[in-house]
RNA sequence: AGCGGUAUCGUCUAGUGGUUAGGACGGGAGAUUCUCAUUCUCCAAACAGGGGUUCAAUUCCCCUUACCGCCGCCA
């Protein structure tokens, strides 16, 4: 058996969509698993489209996720260049194979014609396919077209193709993960393969690169189902071995349509900014579409490559769901390594002046704030109170600053806690002897610790109160504490 | 419109010709805690509809419906 070799094939139009980050997975474990090679090539034969910025994306992200490409662009191989737009003088050679095997023909069409043929289409409600015009230009008319000044573009003749290579015109191909897949040939169209400009078109670049770069296994979205067909032909029809397919099922936003902008992020990068964690959003996107054999969905991907099978990836869409995300990217915070943790939220903390806080005091403060984390830049607004001089007094807080119980609370509190020395341990237990000793009072653990809490804090609900104070210090808390304390006449 | 694809809790999914149809997220209830959160326990929640085949269908076949995709000199 010929050595797996697979490929995720970008277009850098935009950054690396999540969408091609889980087909750039799935394609990444089918490699792992299969002992094969993982290319990585770049699409761009849309000059207009294309922008270097999106380059440098698109190969970030992959990197960040941990799918890192045996060959491509950046760190060479045996097949490249792995750009498109580097491979320009190859596609002539291969369109030029096809014209002399009458495989395909020159079309001199403008779009103006092109045009008014599809909209004729439409009129008789008829579904439009390329009317041939052109393939049977003999070489006077076609000279006298090119003396006009029209430039020809290439189109492939799909009904010669299939003739020469099929009993009927139904195309059949066995897809990796839906099983067999047909269509009439009589329903395609003569579909152009190199425009007029002397460029390739997508579905003619894929087919050639693939075709040199020996690529056994095509695992890409179920958007190009139609594509493969016609692929299938011109690789038939150039005498190339055809690489098996696997068409995956698309991921859906929660409404149901295509996921786009408006639905929140859409490109990796953004979720990274965002505060997700890679190894969260590698492994959610992983289950969509697959699932783990022993029902453990927490994994990495060596792991997930382990028990990989492509045949056994979910042939349907599959919805994009933000509940399920977040919830494993608050399992894969809590399961960061503290020294991680703490470098990782520095980029989300830069509000603050993080000077004020010693490493063993920010450590602290992240040990006791980490807990709740759902995303990264959660931080931010987790722990205002440990910086600065003043507090700002949210409105809960200061309605509960305002009853006469926290009143009387934060004066003993300031009164007692002047001689308590400032350490967590002992103030853990100065505050466990406080609140026992309201309690007999009869209020309430939570009503003695709001008032202090909303004092220091700000806020009615945080971290661990004892840590809190310890942080800050005891002059702070104590100048915070008096002044949430009414002036009486 | 045509062609292709898909159909199990709200979502991601497991599963089988005979099962109490399983798990996870989310939801609900409770316990723990100084609060929020965490953690733990428990609960509700699904085989799209109609025909077949069969002793038996969620599972196999057909139709309907719904949804998705494709019909570019975009990729």
């Amino acid at each position: 058996m010929s050595e797996v070799r697979v490929r995720i094939a970008p277009s850098p139009s935009g950054n690396l969509h999540v969408g091609t980050a889980r087909t750039a997975l799935f394609n990444y474990l089918f490699a792992k698993k299969n002992n094969g090679k993982f290319v990585l090539r770049i699409e761009d034969t849309d000059a207009e489209r294309t922008s270097q910025e999106y380059i440098d994306n698109i190969f970030d992200s992959l990197k960040a996720l941990g799918l890192n490409w045996d060959e491509g662009p950046d760190v060479g191989g045996d097949y490249g260049p792995y750009t498109q737009s580097e491979r320009f003088d190859i596609y002539p050679k291969y369109a030029q194979i096809l014209l002399e095997k009458g495989f395909a023909y020159e079309c001199f069409c403008t779009p103006e014609e092109l045009e008014q043929e599809k909209a004729q289409a439409t009129a008789n409600k008829k579904p439009y396919v390329y009317t041939k015009k052109c393939e049977n230009l003999t070489e006077e008319e076609k000279a006298k077209l090119r003396a006009e000044g029209r430039k020809p573009a290439i189109r492939f003749n799909i009904a010669k193709a299939q003739k020469a290579f099929h009993e009927t015109s139904m195309l059949t191909f066995d897809d990796l993960v839906k099983g067999e897949l047909h269509v009439d040939t009589n329903l395609l169209g003569d579909f152009v393969i190199m425009k007029s400009n002397g460029t390739p078109t997508y579905n003619f670049a894929v087919v050639i690169d693939d075709m040199l770069m020996k690529i056994s296994h095509v695992i890409r979205g179920e958007d190009h189902i139609s594509n493969t067909f016609k692929q299938i032909l011109i690789f038939e029809a150039l005498g190339a071995e055809v690489p098996r397919f696997g068409h995956l099922g698309m991921i859906l936003a929660p409404d149901r349509s295509k996921l786009s902008k408006r639905h929140g992020a859409t490109a990796v990068s953004e979720f990274v900014e965002k505060g997700y964690l890679t190894d969260a959003l590698i492994n959610f996107v992983a289950l969509l579409g697959w699932s783990p054999s022993d029902g453990e969905e927490i994994k990495s991907v060596d792991k997930i490559a382990e028990d990989f099978r492509i045949g056994e990836v979910s042939s349907s869409n599959s919805i994009f769901e933000y509940d399920k995300l977040n919830w494993m990217n608050s399992h894969y915070i809590k399961m960061l390594d503290m020294e991680d943790l703490k470098e990782r939220l520095k980029p989300y903390l830069t509000k603050y002046n993080l000077n004020e806080l010693t490493d063993a005091e920010y450590t602290r403060m992240v040990e006791v704030t980490r807990e709740p984390l759902t995303l990264l830049s959660d931080i931010t607004d987790a722990v205002p109170y440990f910086f600065g001089e003043d507090v700002e007094i949210d409105e809960k807080a200061r309605e509960t600053l305002d009853t006469e119980v926290s009143q009387e609370v934060l004066k003993d509190f300031v009164e007692r806690a002047e001689n308590w020395e400032w350490t967590e341990e002992n103030l853990h237990e100065k505050l466990e002897k406080f609140r026992a000793d309201y309690k007999e009072k009869g209020i309430k653990p939570k009503v003695t610790m709001w008032a202090i809490r909303a004092a220091v804090t700000g806020r009615i609900c945080g971290a661990d109160m004892t840590a809190i104070l310890a942080i800050i210090g005891k002059e702070k808390s104590l100048n915070r504490a008096k002044k949430a304390i009414k002036c009486h006449a």
